[in-house]
DNA sequence: ACTGAAAGACACAGACT
DNA sequence: AGTCTGTGTCTTTCAGT
């Protein structure tokens, strides 16, 4: 069935997408409930090819996710709050121990390693300041090996789009 | 937090959620394209009742949308840069316009209104170093009213996720 | 690679407890 | 609010072009 073992396909893309993939991925980025009639009627196709071309892209990890995204004000997470974090020192194993600390924590949503005077940013969520400032002493601030830290706070949400195809 | 409008409903719970609706949108945020089937099963009910709080939770907004997540070294899009921007002045009518062209930007996929020293924080996706330098010398500097612009660049990606309920 | 048809799984609505 | 049952629509497969 399958040419190639897709154990490693971390990094290059696995094809090349042509125009139908693309377009494919356009809708579907905006509506993962879609139906497989609805893309193929939108494209000029049957479901037929529409149904392989999605299955191909998941297989190959093009796809990677269909998610569900909530209202983040209306499940009490109003509070949205940009972290920049500097560990004291930066070998590789208290660096590993940091990571592993943030994926368990709720709160952050991202991470990522970052240029400049700080190592790295996170984006936080939390009902309001009196929850955020309890993470920020009780959780961020309790890391072992943490140096400075920095709070900007997200006044308003200007743009938000998944849509890396376009 | 976020300001409301008179005429939306946009900042309040619209109703309570019960540990019910919560155990449903914890399965949503991971998999948009979970069975109602499969839902009920696993939180113990028929498909009726969680047909129904699906419909509500998406009529009151709760659930926002639905998206597909792709992969962004697979099309393209490897390089993830965090773009501050300060503009030079503050008026109603500068700002606007603005928020109007970073939304017609696609290489912009966040943009928000932060406190601090910059204006907004940008998150921004291009194919390579060439392409970034590109959009920022002959897109983003050349907005009328820019004032400062400062470049973070992701150099890894520790966490991502949209889990905003656990 | 694609079309068209056909089987099985599913969402969704109705009658009822 | 919930279960059960039925109907129409969908995904998914298969034979054929």
């Amino acid at each position: 069935m399958e040419k190639t073992n897709a154990k490693d396909n971390a990094t290059l893309p696995a094809y090349a997408l042509d125009d139908k993939d693309l377009a494919i991925l356009r809708l579907l980025q905006q509506n993962a409930k879609i139906t497989v009639r609805d893309i193929a009627s939108q494209i000029h196709l049957s479901t037929t090819p529409v149904h392989e071309r999605i299955k191909r892209m998941e297989d190959s990890g093009i796809i990677k996710q269909y998610v569900t995204l909530v209202d983040h004000a209306k499940v009490r997470k109003g509070l949205m709050v940009i972290c920049y974090v500097s560990l004291k020192e930066h070998n590789k194993k208290s660096g590993a121990k940091f990571i592993k600390t943030i994926n368990e924590l709720h709160e952050v949503i991202e991470c990522y390693n970052i240029s400049g005077e700080f190592d790295f940013m996170l984006k936080v969520v939390a009902e309001n300041m009196d929850a955020y400032y309890d993470f920020h002493v009780n959780k961020l601030s309790q890391i072992e090996n943490m140096g400075h830290l920095q709070s900007v706070f997200v006044m308003g949400i200007i743009k938000q789009t998944h849509q890396l195809v376009n």
